[in-house]
DNA sequence: ATGAAATGGTACCGGATCAGTCCTATATCA
DNA sequence: TGATATAGGACTGATCCGGTACCATTTCAT
Protein backbone atom coordinates (compact mmCIF):
# COMPACT_ATOMS: atom_id res chain seq x y z
CA UNK A 1 0.00 0.00 0.00
CA UNK A 2 2.88 2.28 -0.22
CA UNK A 3 3.07 2.91 3.29
CA UNK A 4 5.38 4.16 5.87
CA UNK A 5 5.81 2.01 9.17
CA UNK A 6 4.39 2.80 12.28
CA UNK A 7 7.72 4.54 13.82
CA UNK A 8 8.34 6.81 10.59
CA UNK A 9 4.53 8.27 10.90
CA UNK A 10 5.05 8.66 14.66
CA UNK A 11 8.12 10.02 14.28
CA UNK A 12 6.71 12.55 12.33
CA UNK A 13 3.86 13.43 14.70
CA UNK A 14 6.45 13.99 17.68
CA UNK A 15 8.60 16.26 15.27
CA UNK A 16 5.30 18.22 14.15
CA UNK A 17 4.40 18.38 18.10
CA UNK A 18 7.79 19.85 18.98
CA UNK A 19 7.45 22.67 15.55
CA UNK A 20 4.03 23.37 17.47
CA UNK A 21 4.57 24.18 20.76
CA UNK A 22 8.72 25.68 20.33
CA UNK A 23 8.11 27.70 23.51
CA UNK A 24 9.18 25.04 25.79
CA UNK A 25 12.63 24.85 25.80
CA UNK A 26 12.54 20.56 25.76
CA UNK A 27 10.25 18.01 26.04
CA UNK A 28 10.69 14.98 27.67
CA UNK A 29 9.46 11.23 26.68
CA UNK A 30 7.14 11.36 28.97
CA UNK A 31 5.42 14.70 28.12
CA UNK A 32 5.49 13.59 24.54
CA UNK A 33 3.47 10.48 25.35
CA UNK A 34 0.96 11.78 27.27
CA UNK A 35 0.33 14.72 24.68
CA UNK A 36 0.11 12.49 21.74
CA UNK A 37 -1.37 9.63 23.04
CA UNK A 38 1.30 7.50 21.81
CA UNK A 39 2.46 4.51 23.94
CA UNK A 40 6.17 5.74 26.12
CA UNK A 41 8.28 3.04 25.47
CA UNK A 42 7.75 3.49 21.44
CA UNK A 43 8.10 7.30 22.25
CA UNK A 44 11.09 7.01 23.64
CA UNK A 45 12.61 4.44 20.97
CA UNK A 46 11.90 6.83 18.53
CA UNK A 47 13.24 10.10 20.08
CA UNK A 48 16.41 8.24 20.51
CA UNK A 49 15.92 7.68 16.67
CA UNK A 50 15.59 11.61 15.77
CA UNK A 51 18.53 12.11 17.86
CA UNK A 52 21.09 9.82 16.65
CA UNK A 53 20.00 10.82 13.24
CA UNK A 54 20.57 15.00 13.96
CA UNK A 55 16.46 16.02 13.75
CA UNK A 56 16.85 16.68 18.22
CA UNK A 57 19.24 17.77 19.86
CA UNK A 58 19.10 15.44 23.57
CA UNK A 59 19.88 16.58 27.33
CA UNK A 60 20.42 13.73 29.69
CA UNK A 61 19.74 14.10 33.22
CA UNK A 62 17.11 15.12 35.59
CA UNK A 63 15.08 18.25 33.50
CA UNK A 64 16.48 17.03 30.01
CA UNK A 65 14.67 16.23 27.19
CA UNK A 66 14.77 16.85 23.68
CA UNK A 67 14.56 20.07 21.51
CA UNK A 68 14.42 20.31 17.69
CA UNK A 69 17.63 20.41 15.95
CA UNK A 70 16.85 22.95 13.33
CA UNK A 71 14.04 25.55 12.82
CA UNK A 72 11.14 23.71 10.83
CA UNK A 73 11.22 25.34 7.76
CA UNK A 74 14.44 23.45 7.43
CA UNK A 75 13.21 20.17 7.61
CA UNK A 76 11.85 18.67 4.88
CA UNK A 77 9.82 15.06 6.08
CA UNK A 78 11.27 13.70 2.54
CA UNK A 79 15.07 13.98 5.01
CA UNK A 80 12.67 12.24 7.67
CA UNK A 81 11.54 9.69 5.99
CA UNK A 82 14.36 8.74 4.41
CA UNK A 83 16.31 8.48 8.12
CA UNK A 84 13.78 6.37 9.87
CA UNK A 85 13.20 3.61 6.90
CA UNK A 86 16.25 4.02 4.48
CA UNK A 87 16.01 5.49 0.94
CA UNK A 88 12.98 6.13 -0.87
CA UNK A 89 13.16 3.47 -3.13
CA UNK A 90 10.07 2.46 -4.81
CA UNK A 91 11.55 -1.07 -6.16
CA UNK A 92 14.57 -2.89 -5.29
CA UNK A 93 16.99 -2.00 -7.99
CA UNK A 94 16.78 1.76 -7.71
CA UNK A 95 18.12 1.41 -4.01
CA UNK A 96 20.65 -1.64 -4.65
CA UNK A 97 21.51 -1.19 -8.36
CA UNK A 98 23.46 -4.64 -9.68
CA UNK A 99 21.52 -6.65 -6.71
CA UNK A 100 18.43 -7.55 -8.81
CA UNK A 101 18.84 -10.68 -11.02
CA UNK A 102 16.49 -9.26 -13.80
CA UNK A 103 18.43 -6.27 -14.24
CA UNK A 104 20.44 -7.34 -16.92
CA UNK A 105 16.97 -8.16 -19.30
CA UNK A 106 14.77 -5.68 -17.28
CA UNK A 107 14.60 -2.44 -19.14
CA UNK A 108 12.65 -0.46 -16.32
CA UNK A 109 15.62 0.28 -13.72
CA UNK A 110 15.96 3.82 -15.13
CA UNK A 111 12.48 4.52 -15.66
CA UNK A 112 11.68 3.64 -11.98
CA UNK A 113 14.71 6.35 -10.69
CA UNK A 114 13.13 8.97 -12.80
CA UNK A 115 9.68 8.00 -10.89
CA UNK A 116 11.45 8.28 -7.70
CA UNK A 117 13.16 11.06 -8.44
CA UNK A 118 9.13 12.97 -8.69
CA UNK A 119 8.32 11.13 -5.54
CA UNK A 120 11.15 12.47 -3.63
CA UNK A 121 11.15 15.58 -5.22
CA UNK A 122 7.47 15.88 -4.14
CA UNK A 123 7.77 14.91 -0.48
CA UNK A 124 11.17 16.89 -0.05
CA UNK A 125 9.21 20.53 -0.73
CA UNK A 126 7.21 19.88 2.40
CA UNK A 127 9.06 20.59 5.54
CA UNK A 128 7.56 20.40 8.84
CA UNK A 129 6.36 23.79 9.30
CA UNK A 130 3.70 22.91 6.63
CA UNK A 131 1.85 20.47 8.68
CA UNK A 132 1.78 22.60 11.75
CA UNK A 133 -0.27 25.63 9.75
CA UNK A 134 -4.13 25.83 10.68
CA UNK A 135 -7.05 24.39 8.08
CA UNK A 136 -8.32 24.47 5.81
CA UNK A 137 -5.43 23.31 3.35
CA UNK A 138 -5.70 24.22 -0.05
CA UNK A 139 -3.03 22.14 -2.14
CA UNK A 140 -1.76 23.33 -5.62
CA UNK A 141 0.41 21.05 -6.69
CA UNK A 142 2.78 21.66 -9.69
CA UNK A 143 1.19 25.04 -10.40
CA UNK A 144 -2.50 23.00 -11.01
CA UNK A 145 -0.98 21.49 -14.47
CA UNK A 146 -1.06 17.70 -14.06
CA UNK A 147 -0.10 17.72 -17.75
CA UNK A 148 3.40 19.24 -17.64
CA UNK A 149 3.88 16.88 -14.81
CA UNK A 150 6.41 14.51 -15.80
CA UNK A 151 7.77 13.44 -18.97
CA UNK A 152 9.98 10.38 -19.25
CA UNK A 153 12.44 9.74 -22.13
CA UNK B 1 11.00 1.57 2.83
CA UNK B 2 8.29 3.19 1.02
CA UNK B 3 8.67 0.09 -1.60
CA UNK B 4 6.07 -1.37 -3.56
CA UNK B 5 5.75 -5.04 -3.18
CA UNK B 6 7.18 -7.62 -5.50
CA UNK B 7 3.68 -8.49 -6.66
CA UNK B 8 3.43 -4.92 -7.89
CA UNK B 9 6.96 -5.00 -9.21
CA UNK B 10 6.39 -8.07 -11.43
CA UNK B 11 2.99 -6.97 -12.31
CA UNK B 12 4.44 -3.67 -13.73
CA UNK B 13 7.23 -5.66 -15.11
CA UNK B 14 4.45 -7.99 -16.83
CA UNK B 15 2.99 -5.12 -18.03
CA UNK B 16 5.59 -3.58 -19.53
CA UNK B 17 6.34 -6.40 -21.54
CA UNK B 18 2.95 -6.47 -23.40
CA UNK B 19 2.83 -3.04 -23.84
CA UNK B 20 6.89 -3.68 -25.33
CA UNK B 21 5.41 -6.52 -27.74
CA UNK B 22 1.96 -5.75 -29.13
CA UNK B 23 3.05 -8.00 -32.11
CA UNK B 24 1.67 -11.25 -30.88
CA UNK B 25 -2.27 -11.45 -29.90
CA UNK B 26 -1.92 -13.40 -26.93
CA UNK B 27 1.07 -14.09 -24.13
CA UNK B 28 1.00 -17.44 -21.84
CA UNK B 29 1.74 -17.39 -18.54
CA UNK B 30 4.61 -19.73 -19.08
CA UNK B 31 5.84 -17.62 -22.47
CA UNK B 32 5.71 -14.23 -20.47
CA UNK B 33 7.69 -16.26 -17.40
CA UNK B 34 10.45 -17.36 -19.67
CA UNK B 35 10.88 -14.00 -21.09
CA UNK B 36 11.22 -12.02 -18.12
CA UNK B 37 12.82 -14.33 -15.45
CA UNK B 38 10.10 -14.64 -13.30
CA UNK B 39 9.37 -17.79 -11.85
CA UNK B 40 5.74 -19.26 -13.33
CA UNK B 41 3.52 -19.49 -10.46
CA UNK B 42 3.86 -16.06 -9.50
CA UNK B 43 3.98 -14.99 -13.11
CA UNK B 44 0.52 -16.85 -13.39
CA UNK B 45 -1.00 -15.58 -10.29
CA UNK B 46 -0.24 -12.28 -11.22
CA UNK B 47 -1.80 -12.63 -14.25
CA UNK B 48 -4.93 -13.62 -12.86
CA UNK B 49 -4.98 -10.97 -10.69
CA UNK B 50 -4.25 -8.72 -13.27
CA UNK B 51 -6.69 -9.87 -15.44
CA UNK B 52 -9.55 -9.72 -12.62
CA UNK B 53 -8.45 -6.28 -12.29
CA UNK B 54 -9.44 -5.35 -16.09
CA UNK B 55 -5.69 -4.81 -17.45
CA UNK B 56 -5.93 -7.75 -19.48
CA UNK B 57 -8.22 -9.74 -21.11
CA UNK B 58 -7.40 -13.94 -21.03
CA UNK B 59 -8.25 -16.79 -23.04
CA UNK B 60 -8.52 -20.37 -22.01
CA UNK B 61 -7.92 -23.73 -22.98
CA UNK B 62 -4.97 -24.63 -25.60
CA UNK B 63 -3.74 -21.55 -27.41
CA UNK B 64 -5.08 -19.13 -24.62
CA UNK B 65 -3.21 -16.69 -23.08
CA UNK B 66 -3.57 -12.83 -22.00
CA UNK B 67 -3.44 -9.32 -23.91
CA UNK B 68 -3.80 -6.15 -23.02
CA UNK B 69 -7.05 -4.76 -22.48
CA UNK B 70 -6.60 -1.14 -23.14
CA UNK B 71 -3.57 0.56 -25.07
CA UNK B 72 -0.40 1.45 -23.49
CA UNK B 73 -0.54 5.03 -22.88
CA UNK B 74 -4.24 4.90 -21.20
CA UNK B 75 -3.21 2.74 -18.23
CA UNK B 76 -1.36 5.17 -15.39
CA UNK B 77 0.98 3.16 -13.42
CA UNK B 78 -0.87 4.87 -10.22
CA UNK B 79 -3.28 2.70 -11.52
CA UNK B 80 -1.79 -0.40 -11.57
CA UNK B 81 -0.30 -0.05 -8.04
CA UNK B 82 -3.63 0.77 -6.64
CA UNK B 83 -5.59 -2.18 -8.17
CA UNK B 84 -2.20 -4.49 -6.77
CA UNK B 85 -2.16 -3.32 -3.48
CA UNK B 86 -5.09 -1.35 -2.21
CA UNK B 87 -5.10 2.16 -2.17
CA UNK B 88 -2.06 4.53 -1.99
CA UNK B 89 -2.47 5.83 1.65
CA UNK B 90 1.31 6.61 3.03
CA UNK B 91 -0.39 6.74 6.02
CA UNK B 92 -3.07 4.68 8.11
CA UNK B 93 -5.77 7.59 8.67
CA UNK B 94 -5.60 8.16 5.06
CA UNK B 95 -6.74 5.02 3.90
CA UNK B 96 -8.87 4.48 6.49
CA UNK B 97 -10.31 8.11 8.42
CA UNK B 98 -12.29 7.22 11.83
CA UNK B 99 -10.09 3.81 12.49
CA UNK B 100 -7.19 5.48 14.11
CA UNK B 101 -7.46 6.30 17.39
CA UNK B 102 -5.32 9.14 17.50
CA UNK B 103 -7.42 11.20 14.47
CA UNK B 104 -9.44 13.53 17.32
CA UNK B 105 -6.40 14.80 18.57
CA UNK B 106 -3.88 14.57 15.42
CA UNK B 107 -3.49 17.65 13.37
CA UNK B 108 -1.79 16.16 10.04
CA UNK B 109 -4.63 13.81 8.70
CA UNK B 110 -5.50 16.80 5.97
CA UNK B 111 -2.11 17.69 5.83
CA UNK B 112 -1.31 13.51 4.42
CA UNK B 113 -3.99 13.52 2.43
CA UNK B 114 -2.46 16.26 0.31
CA UNK B 115 0.47 15.04 0.40
CA UNK B 116 -0.77 11.62 -0.75
CA UNK B 117 -2.83 13.57 -3.78
CA UNK B 118 0.56 14.93 -4.73
CA UNK B 119 2.40 11.79 -4.54
CA UNK B 120 -1.03 9.98 -7.14
CA UNK B 121 -1.02 13.01 -9.41
CA UNK B 122 3.19 11.70 -9.68
CA UNK B 123 2.42 8.64 -10.51
CA UNK B 124 -0.89 9.48 -12.02
CA UNK B 125 0.87 11.18 -15.10
CA UNK B 126 3.53 7.78 -16.37
CA UNK B 127 1.63 5.48 -18.28
CA UNK B 128 2.52 1.74 -19.24
CA UNK B 129 3.44 3.52 -22.49
CA UNK B 130 6.25 5.73 -20.61
CA UNK B 131 8.04 2.59 -19.91
CA UNK B 132 9.15 1.28 -22.91
CA UNK B 133 10.67 4.22 -24.45
CA UNK B 134 14.28 3.69 -25.44
CA UNK B 135 17.13 5.43 -23.05
CA UNK B 136 18.12 7.75 -22.20
CA UNK B 137 15.74 9.35 -20.52
CA UNK B 138 15.56 12.78 -19.60
CA UNK B 139 13.37 13.98 -16.65
CA UNK B 140 11.19 17.81 -16.57
CA UNK B 141 9.46 16.91 -13.43
CA UNK B 142 6.76 20.20 -12.61
CA UNK B 143 8.63 22.09 -15.52
CA UNK B 144 12.02 22.37 -13.37
CA UNK B 145 10.56 24.06 -10.88
CA UNK B 146 10.56 22.42 -8.14
CA UNK B 147 9.76 25.54 -5.46
CA UNK B 148 6.61 25.59 -6.93
CA UNK B 149 5.72 22.02 -6.42
CA UNK B 150 3.70 21.72 -3.39
CA UNK B 151 1.59 24.37 -1.62
CA UNK B 152 0.12 23.64 1.41
CA UNK B 153 -2.32 25.47 3.77
C1' DA C 1 -14.17 -38.76 -27.21
C1' DT C 2 -9.93 -37.72 -25.29
C1' DG C 3 -5.65 -35.76 -23.87
C1' DA C 4 -2.77 -31.66 -23.74
C1' DA C 5 -2.37 -27.02 -22.58
C1' DA C 6 -4.05 -23.08 -20.98
C1' DT C 7 -6.54 -20.01 -17.28
C1' DG C 8 -9.45 -19.61 -12.52
C1' DG C 9 -9.47 -19.91 -7.75
C1' DT C 10 -7.85 -20.91 -3.45
C1' DA C 11 -5.28 -22.85 0.24
C1' DC C 12 -0.99 -23.26 2.27
C1' DC C 13 3.81 -22.48 4.20
C1' DG C 14 8.28 -20.60 5.87
C1' DG C 15 10.67 -16.55 6.57
C1' DA C 16 11.06 -11.77 7.16
C1' DT C 17 9.51 -7.65 8.93
C1' DC C 18 7.08 -4.77 12.26
C1' DA C 19 5.08 -2.83 16.50
C1' DG C 20 5.96 -2.83 20.86
C1' DT C 21 8.28 -3.99 25.38
C1' DC C 22 11.98 -4.53 28.65
C1' DC C 23 16.47 -4.18 30.75
C1' DT C 24 20.77 -2.11 31.93
C1' DA C 25 24.06 1.71 31.74
C1' DT C 26 24.96 6.55 32.01
C1' DA C 27 24.17 11.43 32.95
C1' DT C 28 22.26 15.31 35.63
C1' DC C 29 20.00 17.88 39.19
C1' DA C 30 18.29 18.74 43.94
C1' DT D 1 22.55 9.87 47.21
C1' DG D 2 18.28 9.20 45.04
C1' DA D 3 15.08 10.57 41.46
C1' DT D 4 14.56 11.36 36.75
C1' DA D 5 16.06 11.64 32.36
C1' DT D 6 18.35 9.72 27.93
C1' DA D 7 21.51 5.75 25.38
C1' DG D 8 21.62 1.49 23.51
C1' DG D 9 20.48 -2.73 23.04
C1' DA D 10 17.98 -7.45 23.17
C1' DC D 11 13.80 -9.65 22.86
C1' DT D 12 9.01 -11.21 21.42
C1' DG D 13 4.52 -12.04 19.37
C1' DA D 14 1.87 -11.12 15.47
C1' DT D 15 1.30 -9.99 10.91
C1' DC D 16 2.49 -9.80 6.20
C1' DC D 17 4.91 -11.31 2.02
C1' DG D 18 6.99 -14.06 -1.54
C1' DG D 19 6.35 -18.16 -3.36
C1' DT D 20 4.31 -22.87 -4.16
C1' DA D 21 0.85 -26.40 -4.85
C1' DC D 22 -3.49 -28.27 -5.98
C1' DC D 23 -7.68 -28.90 -8.39
C1' DA D 24 -11.41 -27.33 -11.43
C1' DT D 25 -12.69 -25.51 -15.90
C1' DT D 26 -12.10 -24.28 -20.73
C1' DT D 27 -10.46 -24.98 -25.36
C1' DC D 28 -8.08 -26.98 -29.31
C1' DA D 29 -6.25 -30.87 -32.06
C1' DT D 30 -6.33 -35.51 -33.18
Amino acid sequence: MIRMSKETDYGIILLAHFAGDQERLTHSARALAAETYLPLPMVSKILKILAREGFLVSYRGVKGGYSLARSPERVPIAEIITAMEGPVAMTECVEAPGECRHEPVCQLRSKWQKINEVVLLALGSITLSDLIGPLPDQLAPFGGKPENLVRLQ
